[in-house]
DNA sequence: GTGTTGCCCTAACGTTGTTTGGTATACTCG
DNA sequence: CGAGTATACCAAACAACGTTAGGGCAACAC
């Protein structure tokens, strides 16, 4: 029914009542720094805790020891829990821009799908915390804020216009990669963690997409 | 590095300590279905609760209000609630089954592989929580039982049969084809809840898996 | 009819996220 | 420099969580 809520569809922009930061407007820049960096020393903290335990496997007061704190002091710098996961999945959206744009999208359209393959998959492996933070529906109740979801949305944006280089056009097309990519890490890391029994098939992947998708490209090839 | 812990990889048998029901060998077989009547109860409410919250969103409060009982009753039961998710793992795993197995497997393979790629997203999709809990490892700390797992092993194994009927052999073919499955379930299931974005590429995603996967096919059909 | 077992309860434990209310420290401004 | 205000932290406590302990009542076995 329903079908599609914008083109990245599914968070959309929630019930925005704005404040992410709980004490807003810090008067001097040095307390304002000082409180940045506290509050990235806690985001570091729930990231470590979340890749040992799982992404729900740890607890404020674990997170605000591993800080020099106890729990309510957590509440200076994030409103409630669900505020760190929101913080963790910008900067997570974040790391994957940089991955993304460090990967050249220059050269024929295989070696370039082939490289944004492989720099998605390994951002993917690495840390199946945030593999399920940025790309499943694990937490319940949770929506990221308009802020943070504008980064994932960048993402998508990014890797359309890279998609379109290599010949790659169309949402059906981009929605099928995504379903392809997305489908390998998860098996990836549902079935094999550690492992590289789906990361392995990345290339064979590619060529199958390519393929079907740009069939003038692999009629060419063949002769 | 490691790579493949058997074939279907990931959870394997864990460290496996037996008890799974709580009372073992009820003594009449009265006692016994009532007791086991009770327990699919407390499975079934389990089920309406994640469905409405999400696979970790409920209670064991809520589930005991939903039969009537208090929560420390449920115990009777189930030693843990991990438990209670083992059960629903295999009743989930059973149900996938039902729906293979009622998958016709004769015809050509475009024809086959569509109706098991439509059985399987229709299955995933009509419940999230259920998907979750089936394909990703999204409870810390949870690893079904042997006996659930085996369950598991049985449907991937049945769907090797299928993929073989139509042509499809070899792990890394079966890989590929979970992998495309599993993740335009999921991203179904993340970026368009209730829609069909991603479940209409299907038929797309299953010509394009053939014709890659199938290439003598593809090359006749082609002319 | 007596003894055992299964079923369900209340009470309570430790832990979770979170609120309250307070106190020092760090800063701003006169 | 000194008064006043944010900021950053804390201990204590809250309700709700999964879970354990201990007891009572009914259903069964012999």
């Amino acid at each position: 029914m329903a079908g599609g809520r914008g083109l990245t569809g599914g968070w959309g922009p929630a019930s925005s009542a704005l404040p992410y930061f709980v004490s807003l407007s810090p008067v001097s820049d040095r307390r304002a720094s000082r409180h940045q960096a506290t509050r990235q020393q806690i985001i570091d903290a729930a990231w470590a805790l979340a890749r040992e335990r799982g992404l729900t496997g740890w607890t404020l007061r674990e997170v605000a020891d591993a800080v020099g704190m106890r729990a309510p002091s957590l509440y200076v710098y994030f409103e409630h829990k669900d505020a760190i996961y929101d913080a963790m999945f910008a900067q997570g959206y974040a790391q994957l821009l940089e991955a993304i744009d460090a990967t050249p999208t220059t050269g024929e359209p295989l070696r370039v799908l082939r490289r944004v393959a492989r720099t998605f998959l390994a951002f993917c492996v690495a840390d199946q915390a945030r593999f399920q933070l940025l790309f499943l529906r694990v937490l319940p109740g949770f929506t990221p804020s308009p802020e943070s979801y504008a980064l994932a949305e960048e993402v998508l944006d990014r890797l359309r216009r890279m998609l379109a280089d290599a010949g790659i056009r169309g949402r059906r097309s981009v929605d099928l990669w995504t379903a392809l990519m997305t489908g390998l890490a998860a098996q990836q890391l549902s079935n094999d963690p550690g492992g590289d029994r789906w990361t392995r098939l990345a290339n064979r992947a590619v060529e199958m997409f390519l393929a079907s998708e740009l069939p003038e490209r692999d009629a060419a090839s063949r002769g």
